[in-house]
DNA sequence: TCCATTTAAAGTGTCGACACTTTTATGCGA
DNA sequence: TCGCATAAAAGTGTCGACACTTTAAATGGA
């Protein structure tokens, strides 16, 4: 009753795995604001379990860059700074530049066909319109998702999946990131395929870096504004 | 007496922080064999605790990719395959090249004035030769940690520094890595520290990237051969 | 002898309790 | 009233104990 359900499907055998999904969803999704304290006593209260497995699940989220921990300090939500947020585009656009490299080299057919038609899918959402663009900024991670998956490459699938992924997904829902780029992405998104379709590996880690660019950038000037008429004050 | 002293210098004021520094250390250098299972008993009672930080212990060990965890069934340390020390290289390669541009563009003077002395000593040690390689090698890590850090992109020195080197160093002591390669490394480091120091980015990224995919078909090389010299039992 | 079933042992997951640290509240003196 | 010292409260780190699962051994039957 009081959103304790399982909204993940897949049934943590442990409580701490368990909680660990739970608390990292809601820090993504900012109902645990930035910056906030994590009181181990409150928060096993919370979730009805004892502070031994919220322990673990906390570690898990301080190894997941989520929380930062100190010593008898305590456990706080991180603060979203700017910088960080471009850092991370930086290592995306490495990373996934290599993803989309080898998954042009190993994708499955069948694979790209799925691809293929998530992307007519975002072609149809975006043509309607009025949906929210909040649905095709999911999909947009759900594509990347799809190519780092891809490429076959299990350590670049776990950083990426299991670290960045969450962390922009974090950022997202804490600026309110309505895509205003959507059409743009949409068509590189289709270059990108076009060229793992074609197995132009090289082609497509051209074409996912200068994606992930343009989307930092698009990011960087929407900073940028935001900070001139925060200090636009004093006119 | 029984190698249990301090040998890391930072004092983790907690205890689950040392024992995790400990057993990192272990494993790294082969103490505790790969697929070896790590009994949380009997590694509290070796290392004089009790369950409760040994297992947070174990639980950054997961994190950092060190050991792999099944609920109920326990945890292993990781087995070494070659597929997966290329994995590593690969995302290396993209990673440290992103560092060595950053690196070219915001590193201090006096950061690569190090860089250089150390350089000019690792020419020193490679001209004496007898010194064993491993110290080159050693000092090859140290080399790489130090443009990592002149990148300044606290997630990417988090990356590489807190997981990949430390597994990169797992796989060298596995199969007992003597450089066969070490004159032509240096070479390359050189190219690196001169594109840095004329704050070429562009450079730094192209010639890191040559060395580590370099340093990576060596290996590849080495693997083949130890391979079919194991096929070569039936001539 | 071999295989299946049962039983005991070991091991992991979880919990509640205690020691020590940090923070907050309180009281005293200037 | 303000500042400092002291004390109480809250919180984190650690420990030992218990429940459940997995694994191993032991027992019985074919």
């Amino acid at each position: 009753m009081e959103a304790q359900a399982d909204v993940q499907p897949d049934e943590a055998s442990t409580i701490a795995d368990r909680v660990f999904g739970q608390l990292r969803q809601a820090i993504v999704e900012g109902n645990i604001p930035p910056g906030s304290k994590i009181s181990e006593p409150e928060m096993a209260a919370r979730y009805g379990i004892s502070r031994g497995p919220l322990r673990e699940a906390m570690r898990r989220l301080e190894s997941a860059n989520l929380v930062e921990r100190r010593p008898n300090l305590g456990a706080r939500v991180i603060t979203l700074s700017s910088e960080q947020l471009l850092e991370i585009y930086m290592i995306r656009e490495a990373l996934e530049g290599l993803a989309a490299r080898l998954a042009a080299e190993r994708m499955s057919a069948a694979a790209i066909a799925d691809l293929k038609a998530l992307l007519e899918q975002h072609r149809g959402e975006i043509a309607r319109e009025y949906w929210q663009a909040y649905f095709q900024k999911e999909g947009d991670m759900d594509f990347h998702y799809r190519i780092v998956q891809g490429s076959g490459n299990q350590r670049l699938i776990g950083i990426l999946c299991d670290d960045l992924y969450h962390l922009a997904r974090m950022y997202r829902c804490k600026f309110g990131m309505v895509s205003n780029r959507a059409r743009d992405a949409l068509k590189e998104h289709e270059l990108i395929v076009d060229a793992i379709a074609e197995r132009d590996g090289e082609l497509a880690e051209l074409m996912m870096r200068r994606h992930i660019r343009a989307s930092r950038r698009n990011v960087e000037r929407r900073l940028a504004t935001e900070t001139t008429t925060q200090h636009r004050t004093d006119p």
